[in-house]
DNA sequence: GACCAAGTACAACGATCGTTGCAATCACTA
DNA sequence: TAGTGATTGCAACGATCGTTGTACTTGGTC
């Protein structure tokens, strides 16, 4: 239950943080950002790092969720099996721009694994992509199940999936994005396909 | 043409830079890692961003050499495709420790885009990543040309081929390498076999 | 041995930062 | 209106950092 100056803050910080990083977002900028005295920071989360485990663990239960309600939505009832994926992968790609900080921050993150308490790094992970990945994996299994697909391990198609799709995307930024995904999910359903 | 202590300094940074970022590692830390005069770095690379550049450049060049002659050696002439493409998979998803540094850098290269010099970062890019990707999609399009594989964009399947079995090694750490590795070739095989 | 480039040690500068204490202020309830 | 708890502005601290200038030393070449 935040309130709306600690949702700003949150909000604010994620920003910083994610462009400029741990160490040289400081805590007069991530203030001054959300209109919020520096002193405040320290009354509700003891210090910098406080701040930081608060931001990550808001922002990648927003993104989680969303994820989640994605993959509900579009894998939850199957029409036309390649169209669905193909529209997954794509809103998946093409994540609401609100989210890219998020993003930027979980690089952060990843490059500055010694240098972040590893029990914000443990939750982050559980609480966002762990849990996103069983969720879209029980997806799978259930179309599995349901005769639509052949997967062994749903758990490792999930990341196939999400590899083939939205980093694949990422990692050949000139090209159309819904040309990459299509390739991606073709690949996917070609090697997963009943 | 770098001496000795240009050598030992270069690999220092990579550690330092690798480990802490290119904000928390100081100029001074940096000279002490390789047992050079913080002023000795002034009058090499200028300041701190020269050397960080020249650390860069240096670590991916040796990297992306080192995976185009692993490419070269196992995708060269193939005697089982499958074998050849997982134990391909395996030694690229099992770097020499040597090379975690560069790669723990490069997170932290794709994490402070906003605040690394463009010229930079676009340097490294064709260096290294762009560099490699050709390659390796020389190869499968060769492989293509002689029918052991039937690919449309050799680019895009090289991205595939990599995000298959490297990177879902790196997303699935608990996991066997080798399987993972396995089961990703096995998908791109499905997808691209002949 | 003289010379020269390269490296070093040292001090100093301005700037930034995380953090704290304290007094003043504000919003809101009894 | 009095009181209470959250918020703020401000000053200050010790620490760290990038960068520069300068004088000194070192290693190798004529």
């Amino acid at each position: 239950m935040p309130t709306d100056k600690q949702r700003t803050l949150l909000d604010g910080a994620l920003r910083l943080f994610a462009r400029d990083g741990y160490a040289r977002a400081s805590i007069d900028a991530l203030a001054a950002e959300a209109g919020v005295s520096s002193r405040t920071i320290y009354n509700h989360y003891g210090d910098k790092a406080g701040l930081f485990r608060a931001v990550i663990l808001d922002s990648s239960d927003h993104v989680a969720e969303r994820q989640i309600a994605l993959a509900d939505a579009l894998l939850g009832r199957v029409v036309d099996l390649e169209a669905d994926l193909v529209e997954f992968g794509v809103r998946w790609a093409t994540p609401e721009p609100d989210f890219a900080p998020h993003f930027r921050l979980v690089r952060h993150i990843e490059a500055d694994l010694d240098n972040i308490d590893p029990a914000t790094v443990a939750a982050w992970h559980e609480r966002g992509p762990l849990r996103v990945r069983h969720a879209l994996a029980a997806h799978l299994g259930r179309l599995s199940d349901a005769g639509l697909l052949a997967i062994e391990d749903p758990l490792l198609a999930a990341v196939h999936l999400v590899h083939l799709t939205a980093t694949s995307v990422a990692a050949v930024p000139d090209a159309d994005r819904e040309a990459v995904v299509r390739a991606g999910v073709k690949v996917f359903l070609r090697a997963y396909g009943a």
